[in-house]
DNA sequence: TTTTTTTATGCACACGATTGCGGTAACGAT
DNA sequence: ATCGTTACCGCAATCGTGTGCATAAAAAAA
């Protein structure tokens, strides 16, 4: 059987007190006399009393607690952010609840509403691709609920964004195979339905436009998974049946870039001297691979860290989010590696 | 400003009933006509009723939140474990609350603290490595507070464990390298205050004794770490001081085993034809490197859920935690890619 | 000594939901 | 007319904590 923890009645009983006088001693509230304060500290210290938080929360209608919704824990990228997030919130004495929704509707929206049963005090949240009707956010954000959302964001009103600079990044990566050499790049696209993929499709159209390189539609494709073996499948078949062949994959996430690798060796190819290649998030493993894998940083525990520090202010007033800038744009670093430089 | 939620006084007062009326029939308790329950639960409906988790919990004494408490998050394995325990969790109506402790003690114990107080139903913990004294576990377990450990799990008694056989992993891994010829096979050890490290290296030195080869104490290297730096370091010094040289290395977990192959090409040798290499997590990048990484697979998935499921059980009182199996051990499995095989 | 001020503490209620116990009305049976 | 039964429902306490207000005791001022 579980030990009753000890609570602020039990303190005043033993000390003959009442409990708001324990809980105003153990406050530090004037009014209570040093001799009170130091015996129902020592007290609550021997019975090892500790706040019921639950009660706590229920008196304030405030939980310290903010609720974390993305799409799979299990992807280097939404784990470095969770780190990022985790960090910030224990330094200001908040809980993080997680949910993944597998890239389900339903199961964000069930998500959200267990969590709001739970008088969550704000959200942090990167959608699922499912998502394409954002009522069930819109509602919440007009009752004045807190909700910042991060990397996959809506455009809708009264929400607050924290991004990455896709457009910059992507733009930076193909400016440098360009310089490089190369001219005919292949895009290994994202899903078009998020925002995060256009902006890094728009990079690479305008990089090439600006060196005058001329856009070729069959040069762009569209990886749905953003898998390897997705991404091999197709770089092998354009490979072979565009000619002249591609010289270069700017892929839309690095385990598609490690697809195209793959495929580039097994058609015959050297990376990078015959094929440039450079992936998108900087993966853990970019550095360890041969060749080291040139890769777009996109800092997921800045990201974490800053979209969790937005939404504690927001909750604790010390920001208007109707006076704030809604998106704070991270910037992106090229971070430039053996498979896209030429020898 | 927020919009308050409905509670069963609200739909007390439009119904012109009282609050326990409201509540008896929103879960069809009997002693409540028909009609009225009609009536209620249309007006819940209407008002949008949401039950108030938090006053639930303080009336109950249960939260239906369990607490995961992990050394990082940013790691392969333990996000897929995260992301199993999630599943179940979510399957069964309860929430996760997830910290790291960075493998600091003391954030492990101001965790286990804040969870306390936020009356956590029970936990699940992988420990840090700092974590040597277990008081702060065995005195929770005393008070019956449900706790299950998974990975790493601490020798006391009263505990339940949910570990992959690292035993048997390190074993065949070992033998797979001997059988294809390998004789001088370096092991890159975990931290040896680790239980997993010390099955881990005994089932590398069982395996050499299986099959007569002589156990050399150079070649056994404590990685503290398990970085890819670390690995890359321990493994070129290895190599150019030993003589014979190493022709193998068995490393404790994926990131030292890329260092070492790293190590082996920049020492002029190939992989594997030169010298084999196996990991140990099976992380995601094991497929997609080149040459491909032999590793033994720990589902981390599995890991988490089952964990996850007795933890709940016993949660519930459907098992009793002093007559099942204290250690559920499931099985690694031998992946053999190319970086093990000698063509 | 009386009045005022200060100091220290307790009472009672609130937060939202649950539940044991008791009350009331209606109806039938005696 | 009285009693018993049944069907419905409300009162009030509870979980642990915080807080406005009242109050008692002590100290200070008059």
């Amino acid at each position: 059987m579980r030990l009753e923890q000890a609570t602020i009645k039990d303190i005043a009983r033993e000390l003959q007190v009442s409990s708001s006088t324990v809980s105003r001693a153990l406050k530090d509230y004037p009014g209570i006399s040093d001799e009170t304060k130091r015996k129902v500290k020592e007290m609550a210290e021997k019975l090892n009393y500790r706040p019921n938080a639950i009660a706590l929360s229920l008196r304030k209608s405030r939980s310290f607690t903010i609720g974390v919704i993305i799409p799979e824990v299990v992807h280097f990228f939404f784990s470095t952010v969770i780190s990022g997030i985790e960090e910030v919130a224990f330094s200001r004495g908040y809980n993080v609840i997680l949910t993944q929704t597998n890239e389900k509707l339903a199961r964000e929206k069930s998500s959200i509403d267990t969590m709001l049963s739970n008088q969550i005090d704000g959200f942090l949240v990167s959608y699922s691709k499912e998502t394409t009707d954002f009522q069930h956010f819109t509602k919440l954000l007009n009752q004045g609920y807190p909700i910042v959302f991060f990397d996959r964001v809506p455009e809708i009103s009264g929400a607050i964004h924290v991004i990455v600079n896709d457009y910059a990044g992507a733009y930076a990566a193909t400016k440098h195979l360009i310089q490089q050499g190369f001219s005919r790049i292949v895009h290994l696209a994202g899903p078009s339905n998020l925002k995060i993929s256009q902006e890094r499709t728009r990079g690479y159209k305008d990089a090439l436009r600006e060196f005058g390189i001329p856009f070729l539609p069959e040069l762009l494709v569209e990886c749905t998974q953003g898998s390897d073996e997705e991404a091999h499948k197709i770089a092998a078949q354009l490979l072979k049946s565009i000619s002249p062949r591609p010289d270069a994959f700017f892929a839309n996430n690095d385990m598609a870039a490690m697809g195209a690798i793959q495929a580039c060796k097994s058609a015959g190819f050297a990376v990078p001297q015959d094929i440039g290649v450079v992936g998108f998030s900087n993966w853990q493993f970019c550095s360890i691979v041969d060749p080291s894998l040139s890769s777009v940083a996109q800092n997921g525990f800045r990201i974490g860290s800053t979209a969790t520090e937005i939404l504690l202010d927001w909750i604790e007033k010390k920001i208007n989010p109707d006076t704030i800038e809604p998106s704070v744009v991270l910037e992106t670093e090229l971070l430039v590696r053996k498979s896209s430089v030429r020898t």
